[in-house]
DNA sequence: GTTAGCACTCATAAAGAGCGAGTGCTAAAT
DNA sequence: ATTTAGCACTCGCTCTTTATGAGTGCTAAC
C-alpha cells in the first residue's frame, strides 16, 4: 500500500486534532476542519487504510481513530513543523535562568522546573560526566591544631571542601608537607588509579602521614565518584493529573512513583543520547523502561563544558504537543549551554560585575 | 453534656476503627469489635452525643460516623497510643540514615525518602537556620595569576568554596594582603552588617582592592542568606494517590502541586514549631496552607547542632495513623540528631575512620 | 477515484429499581 | 435512669435498562 501525500496531510490532521481534543478523531470532523477538499466518506476509506498500515488505531469499533506510536513517529519524523517561540518566551527562559542561582545543580533544577511550568508536564534533568574526570590540584588550609580544610579542584574546574579533624595534633609546616605530597602523587589520576596509587604509598611513607593522606584521598574519591554518578532531578510531577489520560489514578500513580521515588537509572531515558543528536522523541514503546511503555518522552541535551552533557526532558502521554514541547525544550537546553559556556568554567560561574580594573 | 469515659473510649475505637477501613464507622461494627459490652442502640446513642458535641461527623444521613477533625485533636492528646517501634525496625532507620551520603542536604533528602518509604505518605523536610550566622573565616587559594579560589567558613562550620577569574593580573602577595584585610574587617559579621561593613571600606580602599574585597564579600553574603533561607524537599509525593481519599483526582492533584512545585513557605507547618516540643500534630483547617486545610501533617524536628534545627514531617489525609506515624519521624529525628551531634560539626561530618595515631 | 446513503456498532449518559448499612425514635426491660 | 430491642425511614451504591449519537463499513451511484 503506498503512503500518498495526501494520507500523510490526513495523518497530520488526526495528530494535530488529538492533540489538542484528547478525544478520537472521526472522519466528520476532519472533513470540516482541514483544508482538504474531500468528503468525510473518502477520508474513511483513508484512515481504514492509515489503519491497515499501523498508523492510526481504534479505541473501539464505533469510535474514532487515534494516532499509534507509529503514527506519532510519522508524524514527529516528516510532518510536524518546527515551532518557533515567540521572543516573549525565549526572553523569559533566558531571564529565569541567568537570573537565578549560580550553583551547577541548582541551576539544573531550577531548570527542571522552568520546563515543567513552560510544557505542564513533569520534567527531570540529569547530569551526565561522560569522561573520566582527575583531580586537578589539593589545598590544605589549617584551622587550628586539630582540624583543616581539604580543598580539591577537579580538571572541570570544580572545586569541593571538607572540614577534617583530627584526634592528633598538626602543625603548619606538616600540612605544608602533606600538600605536596598529594599534589605531586595523586593529581592528574582518575578514580580507579586512586586506590593503587594509596597503596603504593602506604609502603613507604610514615603510619601518621599515610593516614592524613588517605583521608583526602578519600575525599577526592568521594567527590570524583558523586561527579561521574548520573542523578535524576524531577519537578513538577503534579501536572501529570492535569491531562485526561491520568485522570486513571492508578496510571497516574505508577508513573508518578517511577518518576519521584528516585527513577532506577538503567532503563532512564536519556542516557542513550548519541552526541551527535540535541533533542530526541521516544514514543510509548520505544521507551526502555516498562513504567514508560505508554508515555513519551522528549529530551534535549545540553553542554556543561569540558566534554560533560547534561540532558533535560519531560514525560508525558503519547498525545504530546512535540512540536511545542521540543521547541521550548530546545530554548532551555540552549540558553543552559550558553549559561555554561559563558566563561568556559561551568560549575563556578563568575558574578557578571567585574572590579574595577 | 458531660463527655464520658465510655464516650472517650467509643471516639477512639470509632477513630481506630475508621483509620483501617477509611469507611464511616456504624454502630453495629463498633459494637462487635470493641471490648465494651453494650449494644448497638446504646451506642447509636453516645455516636449521637458524640456528634452533638462536635467530636464525630457524617458524610450523610444514611452513613457511619467519621471523626471530625476536633475529634482526631482529641484522640491524638488524649487518646492515642504511643506506638513502640520494633527494634528491627529502629536498626533500618538507623542503619540507612549512618550508611548514607555525609552531605548536610544528602542527608536531609535522605531522610525525607526514609520517612516516605516508611509512611506511605509523602514526606518532605526543611533545615532551618533559627539563628544569624556570620562568617568566621575567609581564605584565599591562588590558581594562576587570573583565578583564585575564595574558601569562606561560617560559624557554624560550614565551608563553601568559589572560583573567581579576574581580568587583572594576581600576585601571591596582593592574596596575602587581601586575605588579613577579609579577616580582620568582615568576620564575625552577620549578613545585614556586611554591606555597611563594605560601605565604610569603599572610602579608604584602592579601587583595585576594593573590588576584589566586594567579589568575595558578596560571595559570602550569598552563603550567609542561602543558609539562612529556608527550603523544602518533599518525596515520595507518588504515595499520595495511594490512599483512597485521594482517588479523587483533583483533590489529590490541588495537593500534589502545592507539594512539588516548590511550597510556598509563607504558611508551610513546621516553621511554627516551638523549641520545647519535639513532635507536633496539624490536623486538617489546623493549617494554614489553605492547600492543607482537609489534610493532616506530622512533624517532628531535629537537632543539627550549633542552635540550629531542622524540622521533618509527612501529610496525609486526616484519616491518618498518627501514633504509628508520630514514632516513625520521631525515630528519625532522633537519628538525625544523632548523627549531627555525633561531632559537633554538622554540615562537614569526618570519615569515620581515623587516622592512625 | 469520489461521494451519498444507510444499516450497524458500541461507548456513554440518564433513568429507574433494589439493596442494605445505618440512623432515629419509641416502647419495653433492667 | 439506663439500656436494649424493634421497626420505619433515609439515602448512597450498584446493577440494569434504555436512549442517544458519533462513527464506521459497505454498497451503489456519480
Amino acid at each position: 500500500m503506498e503512503l500518498t501525500d495526501r494520507k500523510k496531510q490526513l495523518l497530520r490532521a488526526i495528530v494535530e486534532e488529538y492533540i489538542i481534543t484528547a478525544e478520537p478523531v472521526g472522519s466528520k470532523s476532519i472533513a470540516q476542519s482541514a483544508g482538504m477538499d474531500i468528503s468525510s466518506a473518502t477520508i474513511r476509506n483513508e484512515m481504514a487504510d492509515l489503519e491497515e498500515m499501523g498508523y492510526l488505531e481504534k479505541p473501539h469499533t464505533s469510535a474514532g481513530r487515534i494516532p499509534s506510536p507509529k503514527g506519532y513517529r510519522l508524524y514527529v519524523n516528516e510532518l510536524m513543523e518546527e515551532q518557533r517561540l515567540s521572543m516573549e518566551e525565549t526572553r523569559q527562559i533566558n531571564d529565569v535562568l541567568q537570573h537565578k542561582m549560580k550553583q551547577l545543580d541548582k541551576i539544573i533544577d531550577e531548570a527542571g522546573k522552568i520546563v515543567s511550568r513552560l510544557t505542564n508536564y513533569p520534567a527531570f534533568a540529569l547530569s551526565a560526566g561522560t569522561q573520566r574526570m582527575t583531580i586537578r590540584r589539593f589545598d590544605l588550609i589549617l584551622i587550628d591544631d586539630h582540624s583543616f580544610i581539604a580543598v580539591v579542584m577537579t580538571d572541570t574546574n570544580a572545586v569541593k571542601n571538607k572540614l577534617i579533624h583530627l584526634p592528633a595534633e598538626l602543625s603548619q609546616s606538616q600540612l605544608q608537607l602533606l600538600t605536596t605530597l598529594l599534589n605531586t602523587s595523586f593529581t592528574g589520576k582518575t578514580l580507579e588509579e586512586l586506590t593503587p596509587e594509596l597503596m603504593r604509598m602506604a609502603d613507604h611513607a610514615a603510619g601518621n602521614t599515610y593516614g592524613l593522606v588517605s583521608l583526602v584521598v578519600s575525599f577526592a574519591m568521594e567527590i570524583l565518584d558523586e561527579s561521574e554518578r548520573q542523578s535524576v532531578h524531577t519537578s513538577g510531577v503534579g501536572h501529570l493529573l492535569e491531562h485526561p489520560e491520568y485522570q486513571d489514578v492508578n496510571k497516574a500513580q505508577k508513573l508518578l512513583s517511577y518518576l519521584s521515588d528516585d527513577p532506577n537509572l538503567d532503563g532512564f531515558p536519556g542516557l542513550t543520547l548519541s552526541g551527535d543528536e540535541n533533542t530526541k522523541i521516544l514514543i510509548g514503546p520505544e521507551n526502555v523502561a516498562d513504567e514508560l511503555k505508554d508515555t513519551s518522552v522528549v529530551l534535549a541535551s545540553y553542554d556543561i563544558g569540558d566534554g560533560m552533557r547534561g540532558v533535560i526532558g519531560v514525560v508525558g502521554p503519547t498525545r504530546m504537543d512535540y512540536a511545542k514541547v521540543a521547541a521550548k525544550l530546545s530554548c532551555v537546553a540552549d540558553s543552559l549551554s550558553q549559561l555554561f559556556g559563558q566563561n568556559g568554567l561551568p560549575p563556578c560561574k563568575d558574578e557578571p560585575e567585574q572590579p574595577h580594573p
